[in-house]
DNA sequence: CTGCGGTCCTGAAGGC
DNA sequence: TGCCTTCAGGACCGCA
C-alpha cells in the first residue's frame, strides 16, 4: 500500500515524465474516484509534481492542482505514445500533450483524484519525516504528550505524515519497542532509537523504490515492483523466526489492522 | 480526548 | 472443482 516511500518513488519518476507537459483530455471511468472540475487543469502546463504525506500533487501553472491518494491499491502507470492499453482496473485515464497516457488504476475503488485550487487546500498533516522540521526535539514533544499506543500515534497523519502499517511496523521492530506501549511511556533512549529508525527505514525504502510484497498492489510508474519487501524484518513475518533473537514473530490486531512484532525483543 | 466499530470495495484465502 | 464466507485495510464518520 503506498506510504511515504512509495508515493515519493512515484513522484520522482512521474516528475521526469510529465513536467512541462499538459493534460489534454481526462476520461473518468469511475465517477466517485474523480472529484472537482477537470476543465480547470485541461491544457495547463504542469509546473511541478510534489508530495505531502501520502498524497501526490500534480501542480499546474494556473494555481490548480490534482491531488492523488492511492489508499490501498492505487497505481499510476505512464505509457508512451502508441502504447495506450488500459489495465484491467483502470478507473481514470489522463491523456498528455506528447501523446503519452497516464492510467490511474485501483481494483478496490478506494483511491481518488481531486482537482482543487492550491490556495483552497486545507491540509491537516503533521511533520514530514524527511524534512528539517523532523528533529529529535519535535519528535519528543509529540511522543511525550500522547497517551495513545505508539503505533497508533505514528500512523496518525495529523501528528507524523506519511507513515502507514509497513513502516511503523518496521521502525518499531528496529527500535525494539512493543507497538501497544503508550507513547508517553517511552524512555528518551527508546524515543531516540525510534526517531533514527524511522529516518533510516524510510530512506532505505526509497532507495529500494518502495515495497511490493505479498498483497501489495503498489507498482512504480513503469509497472515494475519495488524491492524493499525483501528487507522486511517484521511486517508480514508472522510465524517466522525473529532475525535478532529467534523467537516467533507474532501478529495481533491493533486499531483495526495487523500489528507484527517480536514478543521477546520488543518491550 | 480516546477508542471503537461501521463504511467504502473486491481479490485472496479458507472452509466444506 | 466450485461455491460461499470471511478478511484486509487508509481515512473518515458517528457514537459511547
Amino acid at each position: 500500500m503506498p506510504e511515504l516511500p512509495e508515493v515519493e518513488t512515484i513522484r520522482k519518476e512521474l516528475r521526469t515524465k510529465i513536467l512541462n507537459k499538459k493534460i489534454v483530455k481526462v476520461e473518468v471511468l469511475e465517477k466517485k474516484m474523480f472529484l472537482g472540475d477537470a476543465k480547470k487543469i485541461l491544457n495547463k502546463k504542469i509546473v511541478d509534481v510534489a508530495r505531502r504525506a501520502k498524497v501526490l500533487k500534480i501542480i499546474f501553472e494556473n494555481g490548480y492542482v490534482i491531488l492523488v491518494h492511492f489508499k490501498l491499491n492505487g497505481q499510476i502507470f505512464y505509457q508512451e505514445k502508441g502504447a495506450t492499453i488500459p489495465h484491467q482496473f483502470t478507473r481514470i485515464v489522463l491523456h498528455l500533450s506528447n501523446g503519452a497516457t497516464l492510467f490511474f488504476n485501483d481494483s478496490r475503488k478506494f483511491a481518488w483524484m481531486k482537482v482543487i485550487r492550491q490556495a483552497d487546500l486545507k491540509e491537516k498533516f503533521g511533520i514530514e519525516p524527511l524534512t528539517k522540521e523532523f528533529t529529535l526535539d519535535n519528535f519528543l514533544k509529540i511522543i511525550k504528550k500522547s497517551g495513545q499506543p505508539i503505533k497508533t500515534l505514528l500512523m496518525d497523519q495529523e501528528k507524523i505524515a506519511g507513515l502507514g502499517n509497513i513502516y511503523t511496523t518496521e521502525a518499531l521492530f528496529a527500535a525494539k519497542i512493543y507497538p501497544f506501549k503508550k507513547a508517553k511511556e517511552l524512555s528518551e533512549k527508546e524515543t531516540k532509537n525510534l526517531f533514527t529508525s524511522i529516518i533510516r527505514i524510510i530512506e532505505t525504502a526509497i532507495k529500494y523504490k518502495g515495497s511490493s510484497g505479498k498483497d501489495e498492489w503498489y507498482r512504480q510508474v513503469d509497472g515494475k515492483p519495488g524491492q524493499y519487501q525483501e528487507h522486511f524484518l517484521a511486517y508480514q513475518q508472522e510465524g517466522k523466526k525473529c532475525r535478532r533473537c529467534g523467537s516467533i514473530i507474532k501478529r495481533m490486531k491493533q486499531a483495526g489492522r495487523s500489528s507484527y512484532f517480536c514478543p521477546r525483543c520488543q518491550k
